[in-house]
DNA sequence: GTCTATAGCTTGATAGAC
DNA sequence: GTCTATCAAGCTATAGAC
């Protein structure tokens, strides 16, 4: 009765976990309509009005489990922006940082891979274009520091933004479609300080 | 009667791609599922008989968008592999070409990513894994040539191999989500160049 | 309030006429 | 090649029992 917010509570947070990790699974398994609420607080070991209590419905859940997964997101974001000093380890920091969250959170990743580029399934709508084009912003900034900071060459701006872009996308895909093959924490900081460093340059250390 | 297949005859080719064009996009719309053989007919004007006659069933006609599409991506891989010469301009033709290929299959592009990444269809099993290893490996070819020929520095393989493929991956799915601000033909051209020269030596020539 | 049986509809698919 | 007419299987909604 002290604590204000009954949601945060330490007894509940158990439930509510599994309600949360209950309906990522089943939304991966049969989309985002296939899954009946139900389903959902079966998988938790919980009844109906549980799911009502935490979350309101069925679009709060899947509000939920995306929002807390993209407010990580954000807080990278943030969190690189205050940073100071050298723009290329920012870059990789910020890399690393974003690799770290999209293992941890795999599972809810994929799930946005499905309802973006799968058919319509009735979900409500989350603006996943606005993280996008922040996570491009992000990277072209601290490019341009790079290159004011005299890091990095002076050149086309979203041009070198892309392949950065381009490296961070395909190591993270990779990981939902081939994860026995693909690129670890390792090879990707490796990948990243490649491309900044410039294949001609690293060529030349051997 | 003296053509052996009749499926080419020039009158039957407007239905036959009427039904194929109307499959694509009730798919990408609907999904697999959520598309009736009714629909799709009934998109194209004619009956039900006729899609059985052209594509055996609703899987037949799905398979034949798809393997369509893949098989024109074959035919650029094998073009490919055929010509000789410098190695960085065979995979600046190769990357050309993909674009080009994608762009004029955009459609199908979309609906492989809805297939590949949405909630399970029903949709009949179609090995797309194995056509992206078949990419990954022409790359890694390509660039092995190039080392080979001195045309690139020495280094690792898959490192390179992943920068190209993130490069190629990113311009394509930006077309996918954002046609607006996408990458065209020449600044993905632009940005291979880019990658390939290294951005030191790029930089050097401002 | 909860379960279940069933009527009615939708679906993929086909037969046979033209 | 295309049509009309129709089928069997599967799904959905709901009426009625409990």
């Amino acid at each position: 009765m002290i604590r204000g917010n009954p949601k945060a509570s330490s007894l509940d947070l158990a439930v509510r976990e599994r309600l949360l990790a209950g309906a990522t699974q089943l939304f991966n398994q049969k989309g985002y309509n296939g899954t009946t609420v139900r389903e959902i607080v079966a998988s938790a070991g919980v009844t109906k009005p549980v799911l009502y209590y935490y979350f309101r419905n069925k679009e709060g859940i899947y509000l939920e489990l995306i929002r807390g997964a993209f407010a990580k997101f954000g807080a990278i974001l943030d969190e690189t922006r205050k940073e100071r000093g050298n723009a290329i380890e920012r870059l990789l920091r910020f890399s690393d940082r974003l690799f770290a969250l999209f293992m941890e959170n795999i599972k809810i990743a994929r799930l946005t891979y499905s309802i973006y580029y799968g058919p319509p399934q009735g979900a409500p709508f989350f603006d996943f274009d606005a993280y996008h084009l922040s996570l491009q912003e992000a990277i072209r900034l601290l490019i341009k520091e790079g290159i004011r900071q005299g890091e990095l060459p002076k050149g086309n701006l979203d041009d070198r933004m892309w392949i950065v872009l381009g490296a961070i996308n395909i190591a993270l895909e990779v990981q939902l479609s081939h994860p026995e093959r693909a690129i670890d924490r390792k090879g990707f900081a490796r990948i990243l300080n490649l491309i900044l460093r410039g294949f001609q340059q690293e060529g030349e250390q051997k």
